[in-house]
Order: structure tokens, then sequence, then C-alpha cells
DNA sequence: TTACTTGCAAATCTTTTGCCGGTGT
DNA sequence: ACACCGGCAAAAGATTTGCAAGTAA
């Protein structure tokens, strides 16, 4: 079990949250997860890689694990909301809205752009949930790929 | 008529569109809308400052002028899509994901953010359909206004 | 025991589509 | 005339809610 899984249900219990085993599989399958992931793959199980659940539970759980700061989701354009744990190294992203790519960076990383953006626009920016949107470098340059419906 | 109804009925025609009733409602109800509006608004008439009409439509319509450049819409947080005339003058936004206000501004005043997340991560990015989220000064100063249900 | 949870079905909300009669050019 | 368009109804996709039965603590 990986320590951000383990961290995971240690906090549940710290919540006051039941630990039962819907909630137990959502937070696996985020932990098996490589990167965010949709209610509708954590519901069919990631991928098989655990047993699927139900939809509806899985989009409760995942509401009340995120007001207890467990999980997060994050906008990648105009596809589904994606979810993942709380990690402790918060992490931001950057997505392309031609090719659906995107990349994730450590929150510090943007902390020039904040300062930038509060010190001239009053705005206290951040990248987490919605994250910053344009062209990744080959779509910039004229690519052709396309895993996102464009509008 | 405002000048930017005009431009955008020209277009129309420009564009081999037809400039039907139906369409030039969509257009005027944009230009007489104070910012943004949803599709749901702009059927409703903007708040009977134009005729109301069948939202299927206005959808389509958005959409058609949308591929032909005269309009645009935004996603300012979770709420739906908001749509405005798309302007000679290039306009993009700060939204406050917290009370749901949001402020436009004019997009040379983000070049220099533009520039930086192009140097240094490779992303092309712009504000104007995805806009830059955080908190606004009241917001983050422990405001408690709140427009937009809040995740 | 008892309050919190689940699974299933049904409802919501936003946006899209099918169809067919109407209309701009 | 003829392709484009509009209105209405139904569908679709994502997410939420009602409710009776189940279960963690």
């Amino acid at each position: 079990m990986s320590p951000a899984l383990n961290d995971a249900l240690t906090a549940v219990r710290a919540c006051g949250l039941r630990l039962s085993a819907a909630r137990r599989l959502v937070l696996q399958g985020l932990a098996v997860a490589d990167g965010p992931m949709s209610a509708e793959q954590v519901a069919a199980g990631v991928g098989g890689r655990v047993p699927p659940s139900d939809l509806a539970s899985v989009y409760r759980n995942l509401d009340t694990l995120e007001r207890a700061g467990i999980v997060q989701h994050v906008h990648l354009g105009h596809s589904p909301s994606l979810w993942a744990l709380a990690d402790d190294e918060a992490l931001e992203y950057l997505a392309c809205e031609r090719c659906g790519d995107y990349r994730s960076v450590p929150a510090h990383e943007l902390d020039a752009v904040r300062v930038y953006i509060r010190r001239t626009f009053g705005y206290t920016v951040s990248f987490g949930h919605f994250p910053l949107v344009g062209l990744c470098g080959p779509c910039a340059d004229g690519g052709s790929a396309r895993r996102d419906r464009p509008r």
C-alpha cells in the first residue's frame, strides 16, 4: 500500500468519517492511478486495477472526501472533472485546450506568476483547481493530435 | 445600434451565413448585455431587453457564430459557459472562485505572464476562454460574499 | 444501537441532436 | 428553388438527490 493511500485512510478516520468499503475503494483507485481520474473511471475501478463501485456513491464520496481535504478535483479543459488524492506536495496544472494533454508542476514553480498577478491585479490565483490553459508546444507549432473534442 | 453589433451583423453576411431573425436576436442580446451572458439568459432575452427565443436555437447559433469568430465563450468557475461578442480588443478574464465575481482586462496586460509561461514551461497560455482563477482581493482577505456555489 | 453509508432509480442541469416545416437569398 | 435555419421534443453527458436497507463504531 502506497504511503499516500495510507495517509489518506488515516486522514479519513482522523476526520471522524467512517472507513467503509466503498470509501476505501475510491481512495485505492485514486492511489493506483497515474494521474487525475474522472468519477466514472474511479467507479469503473481504474481500468480493472480495483473492483468497480457505484457511480453515485463515488460522487458522494469524492464530495465528502474533498470537503475533508483528502481529495481534490481539477478542470482540465472541457472534459469532466478529474480527481486525485490531495498530496502533501501541492500540484498545479498546465493544460492544452487543443490536444487535451496536460502537465503538472509543483505549485512553487508558479509562484512568480502568482506574485505578479497579485501585485498587478489584486487577485490571488492558483492553478490546482482551474489550471493554466493554452496550447502545448507541439499544438502551438501547428500539431494535429487531438485527444479532446475542441470547441 | 451599437458599432459592435453593426460589425457583428456585417460579419455574419461576410461569412456567408444567413441573417435570420433568431440569429439577429442572439447578437442583439449579446450587444446590449453588460458582460458575458449564459445561453439561457440570451434565450430569455437578456432580462427583457430583447425578445426571447428558443434555447436550442440559441445554442446552435452561438456555436455557428463562434466557429465564424463572431462570438466567444468563457468559463468563469463552475457556472455555465458565458458568451460575448468577439470584440476587436481581445479581453481576458480573472475570476474569483469564491464569490463568483470577475474582471476583464485587455489581453496585452497579461503578455508578461504569457511570455513567462511560454519560456518556462513551453505552453502558450491565454485567458479569454479559460480565465485565471483564484480569489479576488476581498475574498482573499476573508470576505464572506458568495454569488456562486463553491466546491 | 444509531447515525452514517450504500446501491439503485430517478431527477437535475447544461448542452446537443433529430426532424420537419419555414425562410433568406 | 434550394440549401440553410428555426422551433419543438427528445437525447445525451455529468452530476445530484430520494429512499429504503445495510453497516461501522
